[in-house]
DNA sequence: CTGAAAGCGCTTACAG
DNA sequence: CTGAAAGCGCTTACAG
């Protein structure tokens, strides 16, 4: 295994401004096109092929330092064991950003881990947040020297419409089939402990105002053995349910897992709705039932916060997120 | 939605070296203690409540141009849709580079993205990819100033042993098992492709060295129709096939699927194995045997390839990843 | 420890 | 366009 080390000597404007025969500073006007500037196609040609001919590449913290900027988005990520989904969101976001002369950085806190965190090590115009920060996270970004960070308070998990759009179409669905008493199915997994939480609270409140009834405990069944999937089951049939709404599609799975060790026909005696459409959906041995949210414009509208911010503008209005039902064979 | 735009002017070092009534060169000393300069605890003492009244942050820009290193670490990522795996691998990388001073930033090269690459936007001392880089992917990243580039040359997917460990035991498991003849399952997912063909030929090898047969076709299954499945799923037992050696925990789902939906009994008349370990494997109505690839060894790797590059030194030895073969109900 | 300073490589206002 | 230069905020060698 070799290692590439070929340090040449960094190639700097003034080598270029040598090269090409001309001033350092109309190096500098023609990188940068600044307004009220203008060079002569002639001149600006023999810059640009002197740098190309010396490889010339601005040192990054050098501009960063002069221009006061870096051009960079941070953007943290909650540590939720569902990149899947997470990823579909960041393209989006980054398009927008990229569009916009802006280069996103992604960071994941992890539990354990004892790096510092990238907005105290690295030059970032502002840090975005999936959900909103704690309050010691805002004072480190804050300490940090970083100025411009969003959201900002009103946008958390809580009012975050992408949280809860899935869940009120899951039961919606159960209830157009004809449900009255449903049941919330949580994952087993620490880490999505908060997401479950404000889910199921979505589940119940849209059953209410359907006029169903959501038993209210959160069972953990991802992860757990077969057995205990089949005793949550029968439980939940014994009270009269006849409706599942799965945190995600791999809990889904659990359950329906769980029905069939208890002998219990899935959907006839008991339906079930996953959430995410993950490729597990279609692949489990009934296909299952899912509910499809719309990432793209969450992705969208993180970056037109950042925009805004950086811009020093409101930040635009909460679009409205969309969700289908992807009708399987579990419900 | 609030912004939050709390642009202090920014606290200098001069600022500090004024609110402790010290010289600027001594606030540097404090920050960075240099070899062979010492001072006193009294004015240190001093100099860190000034800087912590203040609020002093070092501009991380202004250092890295000083110091002509930003002790930043770029892990480039293969998008590869499991991101599951790799994280694992990415938390060891992480650990180990912090521990040497360096903050890991990670970036996957989307397909459809637009945006410059990380390395031209961002001060990095050294770039490091999970599998050596593509040429023009090299030279983008030479001619964006980066003079260390790991892993060059040798160090391809091809030789990678973590590529090949989990294949290999696999066809192992099967043959322990009394299976002669055996096929090998890939996803249909195309950015999985070459890593498919690695594993795929890992697996032929292996079986030649068992003394085996092996199908040299690879079928996509994961993703497809359960109908495409099953058909699988016929042919190969017409060709007399009784072991499958499943790219993924996904790909093996799809195949037991297909084997039920053809009648055909698992493991009795076709065994199955996966890869990874995921929850998925435990989740299917029949739990899937699966081989769990060591991952903590190979982020490692990277990390020591990364501080020798930085340290000018040689490659650390290849290590020989671990795996073991979790046995559930289709082997 | 201090003080005065060079230097990292860039941006950009200024007088011509 | 040029030329000479200030300034971004830091690190660090140097003479005291």
């Amino acid at each position: 295994v070799l290692v590439s080390d070929t340090r040449r000597p960094r190639v700097t404007a003034a080598d270029v401004a040598r090269e090409a025969g001309v001033s350092r500073a109309t190096v500098g006007f023609v990188m940068n096109k600044p307004a009220g500037i203008s060079i002569s196609a002639a001149t600006a040609e023999k810059v640009l092929a002197a740098a190309d001919r010396l490889g010339y590449r601005p040192h990054i913290a050098a501009q960063a330092l002069a221009r006061g900027r870096s051009n960079i988005v941070l953007l943290v990520l909650p540590d939720w064991p569902m990149e899947h989904t997470l990823t579909r969101h960041l393209e989006e976001a980054e398009r927008v950003l990229s569009d916009a002369g802006y280069s996103m950085v992604t960071y994941t806190r992890r539990a354990g881990g004892r790096a510092r965190p990238l907005w105290q090590v690295m030059d970032v115009d502002v840090v975005v947040g999936f959900t909103s920060f704690p309050v010691e996270e805002l004072k480190s970004i804050r300490a940090a020297g970083v100025a411009r960070v969003v959201p900002e308070g009103s946008f958390d998990l809580e009012h975050n419409p992408w949280v809860s759009i899935g869940a009120q179409r899951q039961v919606q669905h159960l209830v157009e089939r004809g449900h009255h008493a449903l049941a919330f199915a949580g994952p087993d997994e620490p880490r999505l402990e908060q997401l479950a939480q404000l889910r199921q609270r979505a589940a119940v409140t849209e059953a209410q105002l359907s006029g169903v009834r959501l038993m209210p405990e959160q069972r953990p069944l991802a992860g757990r053995s077969p057995e205990a999937a089949e005793a949550a089951v029968r439980l939940w049939v014994e009270a009269g349910i006849t409706g599942v709404v799965a945190f995600n599609d791999e809990v889904a799975a659990a359950v329906v897992n769980g029905a069939r060790r208890a002998g219990i026909a899935v959907p006839r005696r008991l339906a079930v709705i996953g959430h995410d459409d993950t490729p597990l959906a279609r692949l489990f041995s009934q296909a299952i039932s899912s509910v499809r949210v719309g990432t793209a414009d969450l992705g969208g509208y993180l970056a037109a916060m950042a925009l805004a911010a950086l811009d020093g503008r409101e930040a635009p209005a909460l679009p409205v997120p969309e969700a289908e039902v992807v009708v399987r064979a579990t419900t």
